[in-house]
DNA sequence: CCGAATCCTAACGGATACTG
DNA sequence: CAGTATCCGTTAGGATTCGG
């Protein structure tokens, strides 16, 4: 449960329950079927409860259980982390990009050393 | 960085420098592509340092950067969390298989309710 | 010993159409 | 509205081979 959908879903509910069309809405990008498939790993994680109520049109809400919630505080101090290390991990990509380009050149073009 | 053998990786290295075929042996079933692969990633993020020793044969020792001692940190916070609470998830997958085996059946015979 | 390159298979994930 | 089923392109990753 540790991919992307996971973990913007669970950062949603964490703060109130939401129907299923709220997450698609909620969530840039995330497809049908992608959500609910996610909906159902982090069910049968425990992570989430699902919620049917018998009327019409249907309506399904998702909450967090009493371990999703623990898991969301261990989930954000990663993304703390993350945010709080972007601007490193940006310039080690630099810095590794740049030692890369210096040394490619020599193996595709070795003519007259 | 958030794949299994990253874990694995980091995990390993926040003991002690360790050689490739140290961490190869130490990871068990990892694909000698797949470490590789791992460990450039690793690097570009600047969460490891690769150290060649211009020998023979060749040694190249990795060894965690302090960026990555730091996410070292954040990632223990995790995996306790997992071992914590393993059980109440093995609990959660039984407990949702079985109501899916008690629901799935109507579907398939629903000759005479 | 360390690693790059190639090949090939399985899983991931999007788009679409259909159901209750 | 909230899914399920199907098709299908993309990618992850193992096995293998070659190079420094």
């Amino acid at each position: 449960m540790a991919d992307k959908w996971s973990l913007l879903v669970i950062a949603l509910l964490d703060r109130h329950t939401m129907r299923f069309s709220e997450l698609r809405r909620a969530i840039d990008g995330v497809s049908q079927r992608m959500l609910t498939v996610t909906l159902r790993h982090l069910e049968r994680d425990g992570i989430i409860s699902r919620t049917v109520y018998p009327v019409v049109p249907p309506r399904v809400d998702y909450e967090l259980t009493p371990l999703g919630m623990s898991l969301h505080q261990v989930i954000k101090s990663l993304v703390t982390w993350t945010e709080e290390h972007q601007q490193e991990i940006a310039a080690a990509h630099a810095a590794y990009d740049e030692r890369v380009a210096r040394e490619e050149p020599e193996l595709v073009s070795p003519r007259r050393g």
